[in-house]
DNA sequence: ATGCTAACCTGCGCGC
DNA sequence: TGCGCGCAGGTTAGCA
């Protein structure tokens, strides 16, 4: 479900009723997700949350004694309730909030975990991801030297987060059509120059999505339960079939690495 | 080191 | 209406 625009504006939308409110209890319906919710969760009571950052596709809950990792997973959202509202099938976690709002934690998939660690720059679903994707170190020269010698389909690098983070299935599409790449492109044989135009072009598709407040497909919704609204500039991501929005040709679907690939053959190559 | 596959799940749309 | 199939925003572990 959610790529880094997702996560970055589920913690846009959450992050008002958290900072320097304390969660009071939380009860955990569901604790087989992805990786069991760890016990440590079940026994957070009258904590402060201290911060709300995210960190690729993670959120990350700091408290005094140590931090609470949160991933979406591919069908997971967070969202601020009422305790009024009746829960939703597959709210699997409900942290209650000293205002009386509660935070809950859906994912029919269960593809998502909630984690707890001390120190969670250490944890080792961190400690090992790339740079991110909206930091100045990433740029046509960081891509140039990580692609140097190899083999690998650019559109598979784009997605490999010990690379950079943030890059799902959706944006990596996008960001190759508005580069003019082709995704089965070798990424150690593009040039310099094409790169830097990558970059510029994730960067920019990217920050475009988060101030659009993500993209919506099925059910993601923010932290305050209304949906993005960036689907409607996608280009090719789930248009297969459908006219190039740049030439008219028609979008050709191929899978790659089990994923499913839209690119225009006249445009990108 | 790099790279592929299976695995973890539920829900939905489509063809028959 | 129902059933089976394939596919869906992700990522890790395990094995070549």
């Amino acid at each position: 479900m959610p790529e880094l625009p997702e996560v970055e504006t589920t913690r846009n939308g959450i992050a008002p009723h958290l900072l320097d409110q304390s969660i009071d209890r939380v009860v955990v319906n569901c604790g087989k997700l992805r990786w069991p919710v760890s016990p440590e969760i079940y026994a957070l009571k009258d904590a402060p949350v201290k911060n709300l950052q995210r960190r690729a596709k993670y959120l990350i809950f700091e408290f005094e004694h140590g931090a609470m990792i949160v991933h979406l997973g591919m069908s997971g959202s967070l969202r601020l309730a009422q305790q009024s509202e009746p829960l939703k099938k597959h709210d699997h976690l409900v942290l209650y909030l000293s205002t009386g709002w509660q935070l809950r934690f859906h994912d029919p998939r269960r593809f998502g975990c909630v984690l707890w660690t001390e120190k969670w720059q250490q944890h080792k679903l961190i400690s090992n991801l790339g740079i991110e994707p909206l930091s100045d170190e990433f740029n046509g020269d960081f891509l140039f030297q990580k692609s140097r010698g190899r083999k690998t389909a650019i559109k598979q690098f784009l997605m490999d987060a010990s690379i950079q983070v943030g890059i799902g299935n959706i944006y990596a599409n996008e960001a190759l059509f508005l580069s003019g790449i082709s995704p089965k492109r070798a990424v150690g044989r593009v040039s310099r120059s094409r790169l830097k135009y990558l970059a510029e072009n994730i960067r920019q598709v990217l920050s475009r999505a988060i101030a659009q407040g993500g993209t919506t497909l099925r059910d993601f919704i923010n932290g305050n339960g209304t949906p993005g609204y960036f689907q409607q500039q996608l280009f090719v991501y789930g248009r297969a079939g459908l006219p190039c929005k740049n030439c008219g040709s028609s979008l050709k679907e191929i899978r790659q690495n089990n994923r499913s690939t839209v690119y225009c053959p006249q445009c990108q190559k």
